[in-house]
DNA sequence: ATACTTTTTGTTATATTATAACACTTAAGC
DNA sequence: GCTTAAGTGTTATAATATAACAAAAAGTAT
């Protein structure tokens, strides 16, 4: 049941996993004849360092600590509307936060796992869940273009008791 | 397939759905020995009213109006996060914006058809999703408490082109 | 290379959504 | 009635997001 389904949890902040995501990034972004300036970069770098969603004013700071100029939110936010337009992050609603999206080029249901004790965020990609959702959507005549689906609970990390976070 | 999924999409603006959620709220609060004061009840009656979702601040302007006293924020927000915790409403994150829920005290999905064009919103209930995510929770070792599906496009009057709205 | 155009960034101001803190009032239980 | 708890009013402010316009940088054509 489970053998299509693909999660995404562990390796967030490992180096690989990072400048893949950054390579991947930038041959996605040349294919479609659109710039990954250096702004854009950065943010997209911030995202996949992180263990958990960054709001647009953590991604400032963190920006602003990084170039040495003050970084306004518009900037910000610009460089965020650029990654999510590209497919390369997500924005999770109910967290008013963004993270990187570890399948970039591919159309996927945005499911999240969200852990409400060390806050880190599992993206899974689950063609069942697809195929289900379209047939619902089809029978009741709505036409379909985006979605989001968001689980809160708690990771397995944090659900075994293991929460030496 | 669909045989067991409900769909609320019409009649939101009916006095008689009103009335009978309105009604169901009470009862309910009685059951759990919580009380629907004026002004929590206000904030149900307004979002029932309410073909679309309002968010905190419409929800201000029409209490105040309709009270005739100018009601600060937190008011509103006391009252919602009162109907949130008692499942007469929902939150939709992705607007900023709150519904009343056509399923009260029964547990489920928090499945949402957003129309993009109408601004429509339905919300659907059905075992066979709500199954197969417990399922994959399971499998994944994460302990599900809550959840929030949203789905963007267009509803069915809409999509078929009868967007005299 | 130069002029022209388009895209991107900088900057200031402000809109929108949400909550903290504390005083006051009302309802519930005894 | 008195006490306590629950709910509301009020002020201030935090947190998130965008509008509008000026400046700079990159791409394009001659």
């Amino acid at each position: 049941m489970l053998t299509n389904a693909r999660l995404v949890y562990q390796s967030r902040d490992h180096d690989r996993s990072m400048s893949a995501a950054l390579a991947q990034a930038s041959v996605l972004c040349a294919e479609k004849g659109v710039r990954l300036t250096a702004t854009r970069e950065t943010v997209l770098k911030l995202l996949w360092q992180s263990r958990e969603p960054l709001g647009a004013y953590q991604l400032q700071d963190q920006l602003s600590r990084l170039t040495g100029k003050s970084i306004a939110p518009p900037t910000v936010y610009r460089a965020i509307e650029f990654l999510l337009e590209q497919g390369l992050v997500h924005r999770i609603p109910s967290l008013n936060a963004f993270i990187g999206c570890p399948f970039p080029s591919s159309h996927h249901s945005n499911i999240f796992m969200i852990c409400e004790h060390c806050n880190n965020v599992a993206e899974i990609a689950d063609p069942q869940i697809n195929q289900l959702f379209e047939d619902r959507c089809e029978k009741l005549n709505f036409k379909l273009r985006t979605q989001s689906f968001e689980l809160f609970g708690l990771c397995p990390n944090c659900a075994s008791g293991a929460s030496n976070e």
